[in-house]
DNA sequence: CGAGTCATTGAAAAGATTCAATATGAGTGG
DNA sequence: CCACTCATATTGAATCTTTTCAATGACTCG
């Protein structure tokens, strides 16, 4: 009834890609957990994909390089628990982005040859990792610039959706530039809506206290009161 | 050997998603083609996903509505021949995005249920849309706002990737949306690159005169040390 | 030809960045 | 526990960039 080591088989079970791989019914799942602490590189862009990973816990920062000296160009976006780093080996041969980890993470990996083969042996697979794709495509579209509207706008857009997740992880220097500004910008930015009632913050944490406000602040967009007609 | 609406079985043939789907085998590729004149809204922001497209031939724009009325808010990607529109249906009821045919286009489309059923039933099928997925996800990094660059250097930075496909179906409106910046300031940034003779262009079309100009306008980041000739 | 849209230009204003100076908090070693 | 150090966050002021608004030029389609 209980394999030797349990508790990773039972993590695995409730796992998607481990149900995907059919831990459940004694497949092995292709992916080994592995743990990183906080600040660990994970890969830089332009380097080969060799590995695969799957966040099982902690939060990664997903950057895409400027240029190919810098191992952190400007934050593109958090990966957090069930999504994919470097799929993209799937369809290239280079990474396009660097990832750091910025907790504590637990991440599962597999060599890309292991990933193939899985995928072409095991029908679930491919349908796990593309759902996992579309959501978190879904979750990181950001905010580009100031064509989304000014600093405050972006800032408040992202906490009406954020706020939850966002306090203690994310450092003000990675918020700011997935919100495509500078950290000073960020702080005048917080302060604002700070002074308008929005939101409360020390330094290392933000704190909605009222949403209401906040929405008004973030959809008073560039285009003030008009419809869209036509 | 011909069927009778022969054209079309070669066509499909010759796609990856009649390939992934056997039309060669004689099975039915779940994806029905039709044509949409250049303008068509495809679909709007916050409907529900009823359909998946696939872009046979053509440009489509999406745009991510900022508030629900507009049909259109900022663009967000040009997708092309081979990518899919409104896969988000697997993971969400609603659409994000608007879509609307930049060109007359080709679409060959499924009802999700459709697709869902084929995904199910067919092997390669799961696969062949994570692939296609990823690789638009690489293709569609655009260049945030100023933290990426100056207007001129993000317009250098797209000029030198996408050079050749741009000229004729991208307009000048389209274009600074996808840089995030307004028509006037790409008409601005245009100028500033075609004074240095990196690019030739008029209202209608932009030519690369000189890569490595383009280049060295792209490149100095903000942090750049050095200045230009002139 | 004329109406309407898109692109360009100019000038003023709004907003963001930069640089420099503090402030805060975490971590370290005495 | 405390001083000390270091990295991160905030603030201020000057500068630079982008947006805005308004006007004009260019092109398209009836």
């Amino acid at each position: 009834m209980e394999h030797s080591d349990d508790r990773e088989v039972r993590a695995c079970t409730r796992c998607p890609v481990g149900i995907a791989a059919g831990v459940a019914e004694r497949e092995r799942c292709p992916f080994v957990p592995r743990k990183r602490a906080a600040g660990s590189v994970l890969h830089v862009a332009g380097d080969p994909v060799e590995r695969v990973w799957f966040v099982k816990s902690g939060a990664v920062l997903v950057s895409r390089s400027i240029d190919e000296e810098r191992v952190e160009g400007t934050p593109w976006a958090v990966r957090r628990a069930g999504s994919f780093l470097g799929l993209e080996g799937l369809v290239r041969p280079d990474h396009l982005d660097s990832a750091r980890a910025l907790t504590e993470v637990t991440l599962c990996s597999a060599s890309l040859d292991t990933l193939g083969r899985w995928l072409d042996g095991r029908r679930a697979a491919s349908r796990l990792l593309l759902e996992a794709v579309l959501r978190s495509g879904a979750r990181e579209r950001p905010f580009r610039g100031n064509i989304d509207g000014t600093a405050p706008q972006r800032t408040a857009a992202w906490l009406l959706e954020n706020a939850p997740r966002a306090s203690g992880q994310v450092t003000r220097r990675v918020l700011a530039g997935l919100l495509g500004m500078r950290p000073e910008t960020l702080s005048r930015a917080l302060r604002a809506l700070a002074s308008r009632g929005a939101i409360r913050h020390t330094r290392r944490m933000v704190e909605v206290v009222d949403r209401t406000r906040l929405w008004s602040v973030a959809r008073r967009g560039r285009s003030g009161g008009e419809r869209g007609a036509d």
